[in-house]
RNA sequence: GUCCCCAUCGUCUAGAGGCCUAGGACAUUGCCCUUUCACGGCAGUAACACCGGUUCGAAUCCGGUUGGGGACGCCA
């Protein structure tokens, strides 16, 4: 059996962290498998899907390099196929017009909700043997409704949550198509996942409920069940559920945070899913590694902090020039010329080790290439007396020295022999004056980079003479 | 209210009856390295929600309790 997952989104916003490893998760699934993996979007909901949200679910998996073989689909585009399904259905008694409107099935569900029931449609337009049907309103436009079993139960063995069982009983006769005839989300998810042939149905654990409804509707239709596996939610760093109101992240936020494509990907497969210890793996690798039995049943917690540490590791291991170009339009986002100071991978080499996004290190390259203001209480904490000859020596002496790093590292510490002084009594006045700051990398590595003339421009400041 | 799901260190997780005096990673603490800060290295603190049962033996199986989450739309 050929492979066949989808990622089915509804175009109703940007493709939220949660989507994102649903996608992620789908399509690795088909990769491993060397099946097909489809992207279908279930834009039914007139009101609330819109083209922007589509670019936005195509942009965000581009971005993470999901690439998809079928589709996109769009259900809207499938309209004579549903309908077509529908008649079907009628003709073969699986489904039946129901005339109860909006405002009375309202009353009902509330009334039963007043009992302490589970609101539910009560079949009063279910066609039965022997049972008379009310008398056809002329004002209200039918619904149709599919014809769920009244006994037994349904289940099906979850791939992550194991056997799901659930009453008939507790299942109503659903809506398939509305009033003014357009069918509605369990019933085309049933036709698309049908026609499509999807094998493996990954998605999210709020569709659990829906299963059973789909599992009926899929068997009245004469079609295969696929396996289904349904992964929990993605809570916030708080432990909170992500909302629009709290913090519920695009995956396009990532980018502009500073986040490798490779950081957010690792991140997310490993978010609810694992195999033994490893942390650090690329995409292809998880491509050969995911299975669905190591997919974890329970709501995971998102952790910034770690995301934030596997970022690092991926940037401490980009090369420099591939950095560069990373890191350019971040440095330009501050308003840094960047033609304005040393070679941006030079930069980026001596930052890599020290910043977790490209944000930080953008903030951390500022004064390579703008020369920074010397606060004058934090130089005086750090410049003494004693040292102001021994400072103004090595500047003297830079003018020629050969600029290596290496180099100047020895003028340096000849200065400090020279002098009796200890190696912070030297250094600090100096990472001061060049950078306005005293945490930055190492000092004559700053030089070789910032260059002689630079260099000899910043050391100007509070020295004397 | 009804139904469904979930439950191992603060967090992500390993664990599919003995390998577990519960392992890894992030975070955290201490030490080392060091030219500051990092990086790196080493060490430490820290968890099987609770109660019963099955078993020679349970984090692992079963039941219940508690706690958390989800669903009950002419939304998806």
């Amino acid at each position: 059996m050929t492979v066949r997952s989808r990622f089915a989104p509804s175009p109703t916003g940007y493709l939220h962290i949660g989507g994102a490893r649903t996608a992620l998760y789908a399509w690795a699934y088909a990769r491993r498998h060397g099946g097909t993996f489809i992207l279908r979007i279930e834009d039914t909901d007139v009101e609330r899907s819109t083209p922007a949200a589509v670019q936005a679910i195509i942009d965000g998996m581009k971005w993470l390099g999901l690439d998809h073989d079928e589709g996109p689909y769009f259900q809207m585009q499938r309209m004579p196929r549903y309908k077509e399904v529908i008649a079907q259905m009628l003709a073969a008694g699986t489904a039946y017009h129901c005339y109860t409107s909006a405002g009375e099935l309202e009353a009902m569900r509330e009334a039963q909700r007043a009992r302490g029931e589970k609101p539910r449609y009560d079949g009063r337009w279910r066609p039965e043997a022997g049972k008379t049907l009310p008398a056809v309103p002329a004002d209200v436009k039918p619904v149709v409704r599919f014809r769920n079993p009244i006994g037994g139960s349904v289940s099906w063995i979850d791939a992550v949550k194991g056997k799901i069982e659930i009453a008939n009983a507790e299942l109503d006769d659903l809506i398939i198509a509305r009033g003014d005839g357009t069918p509605t989300y369990n019933f085309c998810v049933c036709v698309d996942d049908r026609d499509m042939k999807i094998t493996h149905v990954i998605r999210g654990d709020d569709h659990v409920n829906n299963t059973p409804r789909q599992i009926n509707i899929l068997e009245a239709l004469g079609a295969t069940v696929p396996v289904y596996a349904h992964l929990s939610m993605i809570l916030g760093d708080d432990g909170q559920k992500l909302s629009k109101r709290h913090g519920a992240v695009s995956v396009m936020d990532y980018p502009a945070k500073g986040y490798l494509r490779e950081a957010v990907v690792n991140y997310l497969a490993r978010l609810g899913w694992s195999h033994g210890d490893d942390e650090v793996f690329s995409a292809a690798q998880f491509c050969e590694w995911f299975d669905l039995d190591h997919i974890t049943p329970s709501a995971a917690q998102f952790n910034t902090e770690k995301l934030n540490w596997l970022n690092h590791e991926y940037i401490k291991k980009t090369d420099p020039a591939a950095l560069a170009a990373l890191l350019t339009p971040f440095l330009q986002n501050l308003g840094i010329d960047v033609s304005s100071g040393p070679a941006v991978s030079r930069v980026a080499e001596l930052l890599r080790d020290r910043t977790p996004t490209l944000v930080d290190m953008a903030e951390a390259a500022r004064y390579f290439f703008v020369r920074p203001r010397v606060d004058s209480t934090l130089l005086a904490a750090h410049l003494t007396d004693l040292a102001r000859p021994a400072l103004a020596e090595l500047k003297a002496a830079m003018a020629d020295v050969a600029w290596s790093k290496a180099d100047l590292n020895a003028a340096i510490k000849a200065g400090v022999a020279k002098h009796a002084l200890k190696m912070p009594q030297m250094m600090m006045p100096l990472r001061v004056m060049l950078t306005g700051q005293t945490q930055t990398p190492a000092i004559d590595a700053i030089m070789d980079v910032l260059g002689r003339e630079e260099t000899l421009a910043r050391l100007d400041f509070g020295l004397p003479g």
